[in-house]
DNA sequence: GGCCAGGTGATGG
DNA sequence: CCATCACATGGC
């Protein structure tokens, strides 16, 4: 099955294919501008662009399974028009970056426990050493579906031994993260699926309860995983620094100087966030 | 060699 | 409740 997908608002596909193609994880072709996503059901699909920024069109092609489609319909933030984040922020001090920026999307990670997975791994860890990690982990406990890497079930990481982790030379502590949050999951105890349709705050205080899941990757999770469109992860060093360069100010801002303008910039403080990320990329 | 990295938990006041 | 510190390891 293939549909076709036309979006009346502009969207930068070669920006977002430059995003994705920085994790080593994920099938794509740049030239012929496709990205394969593998699905829950470890069905993949291919989402291929056809049109330009201003024209964004699209295929999908797959099994034609409603929820699936429609969930890389939201992985891709096709179902969400950017044209009301894009006028909120024209008469704002974040104008030239929103301009800069113009037609990129959140992009979701394929899963919510991948999602998890790779923020617990790139806690602290500069991002070349962090993509070694994972991609150790993926490939040694995942399985290849189509030649596309899936990320390996938390049933599988809850039978490993910190030792197995150490091997690929996690440390200790994030040995004992991943294994700890994957036995939550594999048990039922932790239901990631079920905890989606609660809201932001309710979703934070069940994730930071589990060792390893800090605010930072409870934030990770929103943004990254469920795609909630404001959020702003204050202890974030990346956007600390982002808004000193946009600033130029000599010391990164406190935390006080930047929730100042979460009432101009709210209720999409997520797209600040990344388009911040971005800026210093 | 030292500082840093898209942090977190434990500890002490 | 907050400030501080150990942790762990590659990259630069």
């Amino acid at each position: 099955m293939t549909e076709i997908i036309h979006l009346d608002f502009p969207y930068d596909f070669e920006r977002v294919l430059d995003r994705l193609s920085m994790d080593p994880l994920i099938s794509l072709n740049k030239e012929e501008r496709y990205v394969l996503v593998p699905t829950r059901n470890r069905v993949i699909y291919k989402v291929l662009a056809t049109g330009t920024t201003e024209a964004p069109s699209f295929t999908i092609e797959g099994p034609p399974k409603l929820i699936e489609v429609q969930s890389i319909k939201e992985i891709f933030h096709f179902d969400r028009s950017l044209h009301p984040i894009n006028a909120h922020f024209e008469n704002t001090n974040l104008a030239p970056l929103f301009r800069e920026h113009r037609g990129t999307p959140i992009i979701r990670e394929f899963s919510l426990y991948s999602t998890i997975m790779k923020s617990i791994i790139h806690q602290q860890l500069n991002l070349s050493f962090a993509h070694t990690l994972t991609t150790r982990f993926v490939h040694t406990y995942g399985e290849q579906v189509e030649g596309v890497w899936l990320y390996p079930k938390p049933e599988t990481v809850a039978q490993l031994q910190v030792a197995d982790l150490r091997e690929l030379q996690f440390s200790t502590r994030k040995a004992e993260y991943v294994i700890g949050v994957s036995q939550a999951i594999a048990s039922g105890e932790l239901n990631l699926d079920a905890l989606a349709i609660q809201d932001d705050e309710t979703i934070t205080q069940t994730l930071v309860k589990y060792r390893g899941i800090g605010p930072w990757t409870a934030g990770s999770f929103l943004l990254f995983g469920l795609g909630r469109p404001n959020l702003f992860p204050l202890a974030d060093i990346g956007l600390q620094n982002a808004l000193k360069t946009l600033w130029s100010t000599p010391e990164k801002p406190k935390a006080e100087e930047i929730t100042a303008h979460f009432p101009e910039w709210s209720p999409y403080l997520s797209y600040v966030s990344l388009y911040l990320w971005r800026s210093i990329e």
